[in-house]
DNA sequence: GGGCTGACAGCCT
DNA sequence: GAGGCTGCCAGCC
């Protein structure tokens, strides 16, 4: 309906880009709003792809555990700047999903 | 054109 | 409740 000709890499990114501050998504969030929701490990890997020139914020977007699972410094630079937005981590370094999780539908119900 | 890797998610032990 | 294995999708060699 929207967008399907152009490829999942830029429909994943308009979505990531759509994600608020001070919020975060899974990969299956963004992969079941991009039209694929088993393409969770294609979100990680457009995410991957894409250059630091880019306005896209990839550090809001975390695995379904509410854990980082990037293993290279990247993974601490997403820490870093969850933590500069107001999201906080748990013991383990994970994040409560039940108070961070962007609902792209359901976000103006209270 | 085919095969391997990877920033995941879900089910089983 | 925690840890490990399998399955699915997209991207790159």
């Amino acid at each position: 309906m929207l967008n399907d000709d152009r490829p999942f890499a830029q429909r994943v990114t308009r979505l990531v880009r759509g994600i608020p501050y001070g919020k975060v998504a899974s990969y299956g969030d963004v992969a079941m709003l991009a039209g694929s929701p088993r393409a969770a490990r294609g979100v990680g890997a457009v995410l991957s792809a894409l250059p630091e020139e880019s306005d896209v914020p990839w550090w809001r977007v975390v695995n379904g555990t509410g854990r980082i699972s990037i293993r290279n410094i990247g993974g601490r630079m997403q820490r870093m700047l969850l933590e500069q937005e107001g999201i906080r981590f748990t013991s383990g370094e994970r994040i409560d999903l039940t108070l961070y999780r962007w609902r792209p539908r359901t976000d103006m119900e209270s």
